[in-house]
DNA sequence: ATTATCTATAGATCTATAGATAATGC
DNA sequence: ATTATCTATAGATCTATAGATAATGC
């Protein structure tokens, strides 16, 4: 019991990085507080003294998946020269990623939700979404696009990923599911690769 | 009280129509069995008469929307020729759409939710896509496409489209949310259009 | 003395069931 | 007699709070 405050501070991170990971795999709803502190290994009384509300885990919960998420890209790019706007096709379309929602977008995994969640939450979501826009736009201008249409075809591969990862979450079909990533990754990657000249 | 079959069924169907509204508004779990009773005029008691479980009312709602989903698609055509993709894009990527999820598109809102249901619903929303896609590769078809490209087309257009509306939902900023809507409506159907003849 | 965490619990949900009531349908 | 719906309630949640306990930190 008891405790300093440096380790009130790490139990505090704890709990956010665990609701990040579970509000991701099981819905802003999906999980309740109890539980939470549980597999923390902590008691729900606690809770109060850490977050003023419930809403204030989700915000916390989803500010640091939007962190953590940049860092991912970024991180996938260091070592290895500027990231490739086909890099991020891949690995956003992986089947790993599909089938780890806890470690993976938030958008796609709470879209909905977030949707019905308050301001601060959805001001934080549209922060971190225009983010990774400006991101996958700067890696298509690297291919040689001009810079409006990098970012038309930056917000149009965006939605594509987010809905690939979304659908084929959602179907049960196996072999169907691995079709839609495949076809979505390759046509984006053909899209943008400057040897077809589209407007 | 009492009542004859045929009201019996007539209220079945009532139930599963509001159901299948409100569980797009506000998740599948997002609203409880006596408060959809009670929307539908009837007590909670009578529900299990009805279905055997809540995961019962969850599958025939998503059956219903799935079919008035396409009903609508269809209906869209009617009187006006030969339904064409440009039509589709802007009528999915309408704002009307956005803000009304409740009789709109089942999975842009729902994928997560549906992702995490049981079998036959998600068998059911499977085959609904699988449908929703042969549609849309008719219609580029339709512009002079040859078969697989204009599968791949649509497979990429639909998560284009779901990933579109979903995002448009969850960002609290209106002029990003309508920039979303409107770059992802142009860029596919700039793409789609014979004249640019990609591969 | 302050505070990080604990146990315990209030009050509001939720799904599901039991048994009563009032109609239909043989 | 059967049945569509009702009232009432069991038992399991959920968020949030009160007050106890055992540590830290002045």
């Amino acid at each position: 019991m008891g405790h300093s405050r440096a380790e009130k501070a790490r139990t505090h991170e704890r709990i956010v990085t665990l609701a990040s990971k579970r509000f991701r795999e099981k819905g802003l709803t999906g999980i309740g507080i109890a539980e939470l502190m549980k597999e923390a290994g902590l008691t729900v009384g606690g809770f109060y003294k850490h977050f003023a509300s419930r809403d204030d885990l989700v915000a916390e919960a989803m500010r640091l998946a939007s962190r953590e998420w940049k860092r991912k890209l970024n991180a996938a790019a260091s070592g290895r020269g500027p990231i490739t706007f086909e890099f991020l096709v891949d690995d956003y379309l992986s089947e790993a990623h599909r089938d780890h929602p806890g470690t993976g977008c938030p958008v796609s995994a709470l879209s909905a939700d977030i949707a019905r969640s308050d301001k601060r939450t959805r001001a934080l979501v549209t922060t971190g979404t225009k983010e990774i826009i400006d991101f996958l736009a700067n890696t298509i201008r690297q291919s040689g696009e001009e810079e409006k249409a990098a970012r038309s075809r930056a917000i149009t591969a965006y939605c594509a990923l987010v809905g690939a990862i979304a659908t084929a979450r959602a179907v049960s079909d196996e072999q169907f599911s691995r079709e839609i990533l495949k076809t979505v990754a390759q046509l984006l990657k053909n899209k943008v690769t400057p040897r077809y000249h589209g407007t």
